[in-house]
DNA sequence: TTACATGCAAAACTTTTGCGGCGGC
DNA sequence: GCCGCCGCAAAAGTTTTGCATGTAA
């Protein structure tokens, strides 16, 4: 059976209070502020499993995959050119329901719109 | 000066008539099939080249890099569950003109569309 | 106490770089 | 003929796996 270990707790907290979806890198060095000796494979291993229990789920964003949790409803994310922080944002500006059917005969299941551009915090630094 | 070579033209030609973005192995073996000892180095640094030279792009589909030549309209994507293709659609579900601020004060300056779903070929073999 | 999970290190895989030789111009 | 480009192989970077030890239950 599955254990909870600290490393696991650490690694879904780092997840639940980001303020968007992170990559491997981010949580590691997210986690290691609470587990300095937290190893790498951990946190891959612990994303893999995660994610077969639905408790994560991936999104690539700029080709990198990042790491949220489910159960967040339907969202979408942006990403910040300039700090290259990914946020998530609970509006969506598509209106696509499941079954949908496009002209040639794409059956759409799912969406995913990732908005670029500047975050609040870069823009007041800009100004 | 950069030079015409069989190895650049084959690989440009092979984005171009594709049917929608390719991965970097997709680019591999169908080049492969024209230049036979063709290497996975030339392909990424021709890649890299034909970027630069904004000749083609770079798209983030499922958290893998795919390639597509560049000026084609503003288009999205529809990547199809069953066999795995990304296709090219010129439709646009979104209405966000350059310069949209939304709450919270992010601007968006792009954004990309992927749609997950059946494609026509694999819908047929359902049926 | 007993497995499952971890940390470390090695392996597997992906992408980049170095280098001698080929080929576009 | 010159010099940029190619293929190959080695290096660098990323993700996975093996194994001895630690630790949750």
């Amino acid at each position: 059976m599955t254990r909870t270990t600290q490393q696991r707790e650490v690694i879904a907290m780092v997840i639940d209070e980001a303020e968007g979806p992170l990559t491997v890198p981010e949580i590691l060095s997210r986690a290691q502020q609470t587990l300095p000796r937290l190893g790498i494979a951990t946190v891959y291993r612990t994303l893999k499993l995660l994610t077969e229990q639905h408790q994560i789920q991936a999104v690539a964003v700029d080709g990198e995959s990042h790491y949220e949790r489910t159960g967040q409803g339907h969202h979408h994310h942006f990403a910040c050119g300039q700090c290259g922080r990914v946020f998530t944002l609970h509006i969506c500006p598509v209106d696509l329901p499941t079954g949908t059917v496009f002209a040639g005969g794409f059956e759409v299941e799912r969406h995913e719109v990732t908005l670029y551009g500047t975050c609040p915090d870069c823009r007041v630094q800009r100004n």
